[in-house]
DNA sequence: GTCGCTGCAAAGTCTTTGCAGAGAG
DNA sequence: CTCTCTGCAAAGACTTTGCAGCGAC
């Protein structure tokens, strides 16, 4: 294998901006910039795995007890979040939705099925392809997503 | 674009053989072949679209309406067929979950957000690259799917 | 102050399960 | 005949919604 353009995890978001972006959404939506939508924001970002909104409250209720945040609330922002496409969600497995950060940073996953860890990547020929397709149909690309299923390296061991 | 091996909707699964692969399954654990599973399975056959839980038993309903099939009997056969990977699911949007059959006919997905139309399409440099990819990382696929949203062409004629 | 936001609990969805009778092998 | 299936209805799991008080602006 010669010319490799795949990338993994090659975090480039800051927060900072990230927080920004949400502030103007907010605004120029009316909407309210609360500490709970701060505190859901921030640990989104500071997680490297993709949240369940069940995962995410609770860790939000670990780390910041005195707030009581509701499962009601953890639900109504990463509706809002999808919404503006601050954050995008992938259906894994039978039943739930695990949310992550950055749709504007695009990237494809790697789905271990017995540990559940989610690796992202990206791979140019395989973006190159997609564009290839759509063109190809006069469909009119908006986004996309790729999962991988299988078993990672770790597990392999541990079997 | 020169070498262009991407194929449309290329079904190639007869049901006779379909049926059998299925009675040889239940025959194997010990399930049995019943009026209703043969049905769900045929439905699910004679749609082009992908089917949800709710689609497939209406239309069964419609279809075969003294055998007044319920809806936890498609579920249950569905998480059979599913489990036995003789169909497959797919996350559609906020909810619901779409099933469509012949796992081992593997292909990609194009979904209009505006009609909900699945096309299905294959592409080699795809398939090749997630190889690659997948090798490279020591992951060991088992399978994968992959989802390109955007507008087809009738919906951006429409708007 | 105003008007959106939040937590709570109640209400919805979608899916699964328990059970007793029906039916395949 | 036996043991699995099925339909029904009830139970579950996950999400959404209504409401009254709270809090950002």
């Amino acid at each position: 294998m010669s010319n490799v353009t795949t990338n993994f995890n090659d975090r480039t978001i800051e927060y900072e901006q990230l927080l920004n972006d949400f502030k103007s959404l907010l605004k120029k939506n009316n909407l309210k910039f609360t500490i709970q939508r701060e505190v859901i924001l921030d640990t989104l970002y500071n997680s490297d795995e993709h949240l369940t909104p069940e995962l995410l409250h609770h860790r939000i209720q670990s780390k910041h007890p005195q707030l009581k945040t509701g499962i009601a609330t953890v639900y109504r922002t990463l509706a809002l979040l999808e919404d503006s496409q601050m954050v995008t969600s992938l259906s894994f497995g039978a039943q739930g939705k695990k949310y992550e950060l950055g749709a504007k940073e695009h990237h494809d996953h790697l789905i271990c099925t017995e540990c559940g860890t989610i690796t992202e990547f990206v791979d140019e020929d395989i973006e190159k392809r997609q564009h290839d397709i759509t063109d190809e149909l006069g469909f009119k690309m908006s986004d996309h997503s790729m999962q991988i299923y299988g078993i990672c390296k770790k597990c392999q061991k541990q079997l």
